[in-house]
DNA sequence: TTATTCGGTGAAGAACATTTCACTGAAAAG
DNA sequence: CTTTTCAGTGAAATGTTCTTCACCGAATAA
């Protein structure tokens, strides 16, 4: 998908090529097509990030594209525009997978303000999607960083050559390393007395180690 | 903990030597101590995985001492002895960590198979945890892979290039570098037609990503 | 028929994670 | 007062994982 392309997919020409030119004014690669047949078949060569939809069109009407679209790119987002405007047809428009809803005739900026909030919206979908899952999961990863947290969890407060001789590890600079480690990701802090302990999330992550251990013991 | 190092600790020198050289015998590295003061010394600096301990004892009663190590040291395995044998006694013992129980008098025998049924055990119970866990979290810990699952937990079944779109990658390669890695992992098949779909792993691991990032959204 | 898309393989290298090594100064024990 | 233990640091070597590149044959479309 790249980032500024936008299909437009409208059955009346006129309206088509004039959104079509707004949007290009303002610096967007829209590419207008005349059904949704053709939108399809485009939109499945070069994904855009967003799609206008007309509802009613000949051939496969809009609420069937929307379907498909979003059942191949459950991330596009999408903004409808019809002229027999109801709220029923917004609501199901809505439920089928549009994000947008415009009544025509609609002005000049109320497509360009749709256009934009929506782009928007989906860049921020997009950077929140599990901001620190890959930090955490990657730090589970490693046994000895799970001994230590399942060490912490049991005794609440360790110093560091405890640790070592418990975990049964000859090299103590080892040990140190992923305590580093550990402390990076904020699990676990060394605060009175040199001592080591569990964070709230370091807390956090021990459930779900028991969790994780329950669901793959079926 | 070196691997055959035994600590027996018994107030009785006769019986407590007597032990001792059974066990070295055999070719376990036994140290004997007479008290249990003296024994959690020495066992801080150098920890066993097996120690045998009398019940009574003048000081620090063998239950007393048990408790100490077993908060140290979980993985420790311990075998009480006890001349003053009742049901409860070895009960009360059992339930306070120790691992076996065995009367006095006993027969040379009595504690050498005690010895190794336990060490037995516990290479077992050492080798058994967390087996999968590592490569497990180690698949889900990279972003590709966890949106590869949750795409077919979505979609049942994808073709290749469909996938590839789907994630919006432009190197096809990679995106099969991560399905073949999954694939290695059971958590994903490609059966009809090229088509690849969860398997029933790949299934529980996409519970599990949902279980793991509700908790870590609090 | 020719080009393009699909669905790969395998090798090389970059990037990143982990381990090992050599060394430190401070504190405690002997 | 000397030795040992504690709790580190930083650099280098090693190991693993990930990405990129170059290529391939089969199927499909133009």
């Amino acid at each position: 998908m790249s980032d500024e392309t936008i299909f437009v997919v409208d059955d009346d020409d006129d309206l088509r090529e004039s959104i079509v030119e707004i949007l290009a004014d303002r610096g967007f690669q829209p590419i207008g097509c005349a059904n949704a047949e053709l939108a399809l078949q485009k939109i499945k060569l070069h994904p855009p990030r967003l799609v206008i939809v007309d509802y009613m069109m000949p051939g496969m009407g809009g609420m069937a594209l929307i379907t498909l679209l979003k059942k191949d790119h459950p991330n596009v987002k999408i903004i409808m525009i019809t002229a027999f405007s109801t709220v029923d047809n917004a609501v199901s428009a809505m439920k089928t997978g549009a994000d947008d809803y415009l009544a025509k005739p609609f002005r000049r900026d109320d497509i360009l303000v749709a256009v934009r909030r929506n782009l928007e919206e989906q860049k921020f979908a997009r950077s929140r999607v599990e901001p620190d899952m890959d930090e955490i999961l990657a730090c589970l990863s490693n046994r000895i960083r799970r001994q230590i947290l399942l060490a912490l969890s049991l005794k609440k407060k360790m110093r560091f050559m405890d640790m070592v001789r418990y975990l049964e590890i000859s090299d103590h600079t080892k040990v140190n390393f992923h305590l580093k480690n550990l402390k990076a990701g904020n699990l676990i802090t060394q605060e009175e007395e040199k001592c080591y302990s569990l964070t709230s999330d370091g807390e956090k992550m021990v459930d779900m180690l028991h969790l994780v251990a329950q669901k793959i013991s079926d």
